[in-house]
DNA sequence: TACGCTTAGTTAGCCAGCTAAGTAACTGGA
DNA sequence: TCCAGTTACTTAGCTGGCTAACTAAGCGTA
């Protein structure tokens, strides 16, 4: 039995998750917002102030992409950085009013999708989703932890 | 009522692919294979000699990206390029014997890992959430279209 | 106090995606 | 035949993700 790999689950969600992407990025292009930076804008319109450390391990992402995407943030004038005057390691990270505009663009936008995408889905069916996404992550966070434990295990030979 | 966007499906479904992503790099990195190359691999694999355009169009990527790509994959010789006898214009895209070896070990990654995601879902589960992502998909892309019309119409403002 | 460790962030260099503009080959009609 | 238009691909320059190596600030203990 071959395996269908354009037929596969998990390559059929990449597919939808990108046409995804790349339908906010029509909506958000012409406030200055790139496709990564909602999660940060995100954030940061809930939670103003965070320090960069925080941000990225709320982002999944590394504190080295955090960095430049706030720089050229900074540069569009969506952001500003703070240092925190009682550890001068730590710089926090704020919106500015032009941010602020963005951000609740932003949030209309995927407020839209979210709709868009589920207004045809009953209760029971979102329910299910999310349930499904959950054992999913479980499932390939146990097999990430597996994984680098072998790695380990096999890290003498 | 605020829009929990943390919580949203689109949101989750993002981490959960990123995740997916991850472990497929662990797992095929000791092949030269990058993660954004296994969708080129198993279409040649299964196809040889495909012209780019063609390999674009079904990875849902721009030409450019391939180009660059290919020129990679060459250089660490996974692949090579031929110009088609009949139309100059044309480089159709071979694997070489040690792009087939690496593209055998992705297809058993992929396989291991939609193995592992779906192991404990029962068949009425997959088939409703493909289900799901067909109609998600067929939404995005009418939102798409609908968006891109609006636009056009709007253009002479 | 001073030395070493830890921590937050930055820099450099890579891969992957995009758009826009450019090149070279093919095609078709005047 | 020749020129204009189309087509396939490439190049340049951007965003965004990563790792590895570096800097600078804080902390702790001898």
């Amino acid at each position: 039995m071959e395996f269908d790999y354009v037929n596969a689950l998990t390559h059929i969600t990449g597919h939808v998750m990108k046409l995804h992407r790349h339908n906010l990025d029509l909506l958000i292009q012409k406030y200055d917002v790139y496709p990564g930076q909602p999660p940060l804008l995100m954030r940061l319109y809930r939670h103003g102030g965070m320090m960069q450390k925080d941000l990225a391990r709320s982002m999944n992402v590394q504190p080295a992409t955090l960095t430049v995407m706030i720089n050229r943030m900074e540069k569009s004038g969506l952001v500003t950085r703070q240092a925190d005057p009682n550890d001068q390691r730590v710089s926090r990270v704020y919106l500015t009013e032009k941010g602020k505009v963005a951000t609740r663009a932003v949030k209309e936008a995927l407020q839209l999708l979210e709709t868009r995408c589920f207004e045809n889905f009953t209760d029971e069916e979102t329910a299910l989703l999310r349930n499904m996404l959950t054992r999913l992550h479980t499932d390939l966070e146990a097999f990430q932890l597996e994984y680098s434990e072998k790695r380990s295990g096999d890290a003498q030979e």
